[in-house]
DNA sequence: CGTCAAGGCCAG
DNA sequence: CTGGCCTTGACG
């Protein structure tokens, strides 16, 4: 089948998406760069910005690695789903809130919140680490 | 059995 | 470090 490359676009550089990872849109790129820094938490970013870069292509998502990363759980994406592929949009167990997605709900506030705090989180981390990963 | 998503490894 | 392709696993 010739599957039309028209449905799935990345929310963090709008580049082509294949399918959607860690429970947000996302092209192999910014998956792979997501999983790399939440799954081996390497990476030296060393960089602070206030997260007021504006990411909207494929070029100015590169200049900042933490900024894309602060995209990346805007968009959806949670540290939650990477090792485990059980873990993306589910109907989370314990919410029998009769249908519905945790998301396009009333909780979306909470998973964008969710995701705010896993920044401030993210944030302070990485604040630490690039402080730690100064050479001599 | 088929499809979708994640993980791993490779190349630039 | 970034982007991509391939492979494997799980779920439907
Ligand atoms: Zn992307």
């Amino acid at each position: 089948m010739e599957s039309p490359p028209s449905l799935l676009y990345c929310g963090v550089c709008s580049d082509t998406a294949d399918a959607v990872h860690f429970g947000g849109l996302s092209c192999r790129a910014c998956a792979a760069f997501f999983r790399r820094k939440v799954a081996g938490g390497k990476m030296s970013i060393g960089r602070r910005c206030n997260g007021n870069c504006k990411l909207d292509t494929v070029v100015s998502r590169r200049l900042c690695p933490f900024c894309r990363y602060d995209k990346c759980l805007r968009i959806g994406m949670k540290t939650t789903a990477v090792l485990s592929r059980l873990a993306t949009v589910k109907t989370e167990p314990g919410e029998g809130t009769s249908s519905g997605s945790g998301w396009a709900m009333g909780n979306l506030l909470e998973q964008m919140k969710e995701a705010h705090r896993n920044l401030e989180n993210a944030r302070r981390g990485e604040f630490m680490n690039e402080v730690r990963a100064l050479p001599v």
